[in-house]
DNA sequence: CACCAAACAGACAGGTCTGTCTGGTGTCAA
DNA sequence: TTGACACCAGACAGACCTGTCTGTTTGGTG
C-alpha cells in the first residue's frame, strides 16, 4: 500500500509537534505521543531531529517563520506605517483567538525553560527582537524622533494584551491595547 | 536528637515547593525533590497536602497571600492614589529582579496548566482580579470617570513589562512602563 | 534490476514520575 | 504511664519519560 515517500517524516513530525507542544505545553508532551500523532515511528523522529530538545527548537523556529510570513502579509496589505503597526495588533489577536487563547508560544516556552542560556531562549529572543525591529522600522517613517520609545511602549502593550487575554480567555485586552496604541501614535 | 516538632512539615514543604516551583517550573520539579529540599519524607508531604496538584494550588495561594501583604504595605506607605499605583510598578519590578527575572509565578503557571477550568487557573484569576481591583479602587479616587479604562491599561503595562523583562533579563521594560503610566495618569 | 536511504514495527534499557505502604521513633497530653 | 499523633526511613507499584537497538520493508535512483 502507498506508504508515504521518504523525507516526509520530518515535516509530519514538525506539524504534530507544533500542535501538541502549543496546546498542551512542551514538558507535558512525550516523544511517543508526537510520533504517534504524526503517524511516524520514534526512530524516524530521532533520525530527523536527534533529540527532543532539538525538536523543540525546530518547533519554535517554524512558528517564528510562519509569524514572519504574517508580518510580510501585513507589509503587503498595508502601505502606511501606522496601519501596519495597528495590523500587528490584529494579527496577534487573531493568532491567540484561533487557538482558544493558549497564549504566545514563545512566552510559554520561556516559562518552561528557565535557563536564559538555553537554545530555546535564543529563539525566543530572536523572535521578539524581530518583532520589535519591525515596529521600530515602521515608526521611524512616521515619527522618527519618537520611534525607539514608541516601539518599546507598543511591545509592552502587545505582550500585556497577549498574557492578559489568556488569563481572561477573551480578546478584550486587545481592544484596550489597540485603543491606547492609537492614541499614542 | 531534637527532631522538629510535629506540625512543622507542612510549612517546610510549602517553603521548599515555593522556591523550587518558581525557579525551575512546576512540571520540572518532582515531589521527591520537594520533600528532600524540605528535609521531610514524601509520606509527610502527602499527609499534609494530599497530592501534588493540591500542593501547587497551595503554593500559588501562599504567593498570592504574600503579594497581598506587599499591596497592604504600599497602602500604608503611600497615601495618594497615584503614588500607590506607581508603587505597584516598583513592587512588581522588585519581585522579578530579586529572583533573576524568572517572571510572574501566576503567568508561568498559566503556561504550564492550559486547561482554564483547572484549580490552578482559578487561583491565577483570583490573583489578577485582586490586583486589577486594587488599581481601579485607587484610580476611582483620582479620576473617577476614567478609572475603569485606566485600570485596564495599567494592567497591560504591568503584565507587558513583566514578561518583557523576563525575555530581556533586565528591568528596562519597567522603566518604560512606569514612564508611560505616569503620563497616562 | 540492484542498491541504498529512509521509513517501518516493536522491544529494550535506564531513569523519573506520582502515590502508597510498612514499620520504627519521637513528642505531647491525659 | 499510656495512647494518639506526626514524623522518619525506605521499599514498592505502575506509569511514563528519553533514547537506542535489531531486523524488515519500501520507494526512488543509478
Amino acid at each position: 500500500m502507498g506508504r508515504t515517500r521518504p523525507g516526509d517524516a520530518g515535516a509530519k513530525v514538525l506539524k504534530a509537534a507544533s500542535a501538541l507542544f502549543y496546546r498542551d505545553g512542551i514538558h507535558a508532551v512525550g516523544v511517543d505521543t508526537v510520533a504517534a500523532e504524526a503517524g511516524v515511528t520514534k526512530a524516524a523522529l530521532y533520525g530527523n531531529f536527534g533529540s527532543k530538545s532539538r525538536l523543540v527548537v525546530a518547533y519554535l523556529r517554524d512558528r517564528d517563520r510562519r509569524w514572519q510570513e504574517e508580518i510580510d502579509a501585513i507589509t503587503i496589505a498595508h502601505a502606511g506605517p501606522r496601519e501596519r503597526v495597528l495590523a500587528v495588533f490584529d494579527a496577534y489577536e487573531a493568532w491567540l483567538s484561533a487557538d482558544g487563547y493558549r497564549g504566545c508560544a514563545f512566552l510559554n516556552a520561556t516559562s518552561e525553560f528557565p535557563d536564559p542560556a538555553d537554545p530555546v531562549r535564543e529563539v525566543v529572543r530572536h523572535h521578539k527582537t524581530a518583532l520589535h525591529g519591525y515596529l521600530r522600522a515602521q515608526l521611524q517613517r512616521a515619527e522618527p524622533q519618537r520611534a525607539d520609545v514608541l516601539a518599546d511602549e507598543l511591545m509592552l502593550l502587545l505582550e500585556g494584551a497577549a498574557v492578559t487575554s489568556v488569563v481572561a480567555q477573551n480578546a478584550q485586552p486587545f481592544r484596550t491595547a489597540k485603543r491606547l496604541a492609537r492614541t499614542l501614535l
